[in-house]
DNA sequence: CCGCATCCTTATAGATACTG
DNA sequence: CAGTATCTATAAGGATGCGG
């Protein structure tokens, strides 16, 4: 990205780089994303998986990931009622996001750590 | 990402991903490392790239950025005091993040306007 | 022109209790 | 189990003005 981009190019990533962390922001969406990454859960079970998050929190970031069209939100009313989350296409599309966070992020800790 | 990972590999990913969103939270530190990444600029030249951002919010970011040894503040002093901001080589190496930050908001965009 | 300090408002997050 | 309601604490952001 070193000078191989012209002024109003680089201007224009703005936005859309905006809109990307505006989906994902927050304390708990990713932490959520990452755990249905994985398979389709219910609440207590990502409850579980992410340390410290309340009930409300995890409400409240689902209900926004679900109008982001992250996440899916699927009723089984057969018998007792079953409800199960799982990333739809465009979910799972944040994948390469993801991933080089996650590259970074180790990068990262020993950047700041080592001295 | 599908199922290629498990369980406790997935959570352990959650770790590294949290801290790379702390280091670049808040509304303006990625279009600010956006505008670095082209060329090191003054304090004005990056107020001006960056639509609405007040002197107080930019100085704080700049500041933020700094700690987190992103951003590089330097001092000529020769003459009337100049002051230049430009990434460190930790800063540069966001590039992916960005690029993946990039392309999938602009797919983002698509899915939330189409309806 | 560059940037910090003060004050103020809004947004976000946490604790706790409670419901169908 | 899968949440909601209420209330409080903290963080983020904005307006404005000052000083080098």
């Amino acid at each position: 990205m070193e000078h191989l981009l012209d002024k109003p190019t680089q201007l224009a990533m703005i936005q859309p780089v905006t809109d990307a962390i505006y989906a994902i922001n927050g304390k708990w969406k990713l932490p959520i994303l990452i755990c249905l990454s994985f398979e389709k859960m219910r609440f207590g079970q990502i409850a579980n998986d992410i340390p410290n998050i309340t009930d409300r929190m995890l409400s409240k970031e689902l209900r926004e990931l679900e109008a982001n069209r992250l996440v899916k939100r699927t009723i089984f009313d057969s018998g007792p009622v079953k409800i199960e989350y799982s990333l739809t296409d465009h979910g799972r599309s944040l994948h390469d996001v993801i991933i080089a966070l996650h590259n970074w992020g180790v990068e990262h800790r020993k950047v700041i750590f080592k001295h």
